[in-house]
DNA sequence: AAATTCTTTGCAAACGATTTCGAAAAATGT
DNA sequence: ACATTTTTCGAAATCGTTTGCAAAGAATTT
């Protein structure tokens, strides 16, 4: 039975233990130690040299149960072994030490329901803003509107949704896409896949139109064929198998995701297609060793980590109820194309 | 003025609001949310409806400020943009939210200063335990003992510091090393360079030290050439530019670190160097593309995502005031040495 | 000198959930 | 019918910080 008041950690340093010491009161010193107007200067030293002496930290749960913010933001993506998202989180942490922000991490695993209960799950103020990069299983937008309805910012990136009235910023996924096919056409392409993620992911219906107007704008007789993958690199190849097998074998794939561009050179490499003799390959990447495949793999970089650290200023710009810009509503940035061999012209 | 008491967000619940609606006391809410005894089953039914109805989620900070305990724990990484920590963040992932937790990522960017910030930070109640892989140019562990003070869970994994009795969870760095020289030598390597990380990480001294041992133990003549890189890139190629050119060509690469396996190849790209023939290289690496490398990268697999899995699940045993098991202290989960092109043997 | 400001500090009430303690009410035993 | 236990619930303290308000003293003005 603990008779004392005293916990185990007797180094346990709070306001209270400060006040008594400095005989202060305990509200003295927290205006001293925040620098408050109303505090002599003198008082403030004495506060602020205790408080270095004892190592004095607020203990965060008090002050965000007081000042209801948390002073954290979450960021939820569909899935981290990816070059692109992980590049992102690097952009998201460029700014938030300096704005003494955390974040929270979730993966929503491409997973609808995982993702309606994370967002759920921060409700209760855990969070001041939410990043979201949505799965590809989501194909109503319910949850978040149901978030809405807590007043909490919020913004989307790259797997963004235009129906809702949300700040989002992504690259120019369309423009892109025409490029990429334009450029496949241009190294002789006559009949181009298009691999895309299985769902109704906006990047992907972008970068399908992109690819579409490509086609209507060259004319190519070929109808497009779209393919959809998941996240499943067996299933993928075995679709994949099919593709080249099948009646219509294309000479040309563009891969909207880089996970669907390495599925391909497997494919290629068992099924012994020479790629770009056989088959030329472009991708959306954010690899760095793309330059390396055998042959090195042209594509289309997207400024990930650009996103990451404009997305979380303009949440943070929410967060602190500043008005955002007319182009901060709906940025933009844009993504680099590399041509490389497994685009080259072949004899 | 605000005359009510009343908040914008009036749909703002708590249990104060359920309590009223329901004609109840508090902490009769409150003990009928948390299912206990003490509370007819009829009650219990009827706060756990309206809950259900209104939405209800107690505010995480006003819990963690009662019970002292976060919900969180705090995972922190030298980087993020690395195949191996993503992974192993997944493997955390995989067991946290089971457990009711959150998981806040910290980047120390590589450096001892931002490490020691960032574990002071999480000091005061902010998480209930923290994961570690140390920065390369962390070189003492006062911060870690400072951390130690306050008594909160601590788990090392990956680069980890056998000077400080924390619980690790690593890979069998030091044997794979061997393997992998011994793998070299027995393709015909004679002169055999170690790339590790500059610094004095845990993981480059245990893969240097299996490195040393196979020179040892198989009589090499030449003497070890051990190559400090850095995180840079830029300076990393010029170095290996030197190495190349230099007086002792190696005709074999030992690349401690995945990033040091990329640069190689560039360099070798560049200088027309061919791998295997003129050299041949082998690395520690978790990227699936390695197979597809001009020419496919011998690797060493680290189980990236168990090691992420099992350090979590040793956090929460520490957390929950279990008692480890003898192997739970210091864990090691093996890796897997694949045979690629990189180091086949040539005419 | 009296009245007024300004400066500096303390008191106490929040914030929302948990938990100790105690008091009714109901059920049980004698 | 009375004593005892068990069940069920409410009041109030608590976690540590922030903040509105009051009050005391010093400084200024009239």
């Amino acid at each position: 039975m603990n008779l004392c008041k005293g916990r185990s950690y007797m180094d346990q340093v709070n306001l209270k233990k400060l006040a008594k010491e400095l005989n202060l009161a305990v509200s003295t010193v927290s205006r001293a130690l925040r620098d408050s107007h109303e505090i002599s200067s003198q008082t403030k030293e004495r506060v602020r040299e205790l408080a270095l002496k004892l190592g004095f930290q607020p203990n965060p749960h008090a002050s965000s149960l007081r000042q209801n913010k948390s002073k954290t933001i979450a960021v939820i993506i569909p899935e981290i072994e990816n070059n692109f998202f992980s590049q992102v989180i690097n952009g998201i942490e460029s700014i938030t030490p300096n704005k003494g922000y955390h974040v929270l991490i979730y993966l929503s695993h491409e997973d609808y329901n995982k993702e309606r209960d994370i967002l759920q799950l921060l409700g209760n103020g855990r969070v001041d803003g939410v990043m979201i990069s949505f799965s590809n299983s989501t194909t109503n937008y319910e949850h978040v509107e149901a978030w809405q309805k807590a007043g909490i910012p919020l913004v989307f990136f790259d797997r963004t949704c235009d129906e809702l009235d949300v700040p989002n910023v992504m690259t120019n996924d369309a423009e892109m896409a025409f490029k990429a096919t334009e450029h496949l056409l241009k190294r002789g392409c006559k009949n181009i896949a298009f691999l895309g993620m299985a769902g109704s992911l906006s990047i992907t219906n972008r970068r399908k139109v992109g690819y579409l107007q490509a086609l209507e704008k060259f004319k190519v007789t070929n109808p497009p064929q779209i393919v959809e993958l998941t996240s499943k690199d067996y299933s993928n190849r075995e679709i994949l198998r099919q593709l080249f097998e099948g009646p219509s074998r294309p000479d040309g794939i563009f891969a909207a995701i880089e996970k669907f561009a390495v599925n391909t050179y497997e494919v290629c490499k068992e099924m012994d297609l020479h790629i770009p003799q056989d088959v030329k390959v472009i991708s959306f990447s954010n690899l760095q060793a793309a330059a390396l495949f055998d042959p090195p793999l042209s594509t289309i970089i997207q400024p990930a980590y650009d996103i990451g650290r404009e997305a979380a200023s303009i949440l943070f710009k929410l967060i602190e109820k500043k008005m955002l810009l007319p182009y901060e509503k709906k940025m933009i940035l844009p993504s680099q194309l590399i041509e490389r061999n497994s685009t080259a012209i072949t004899g």
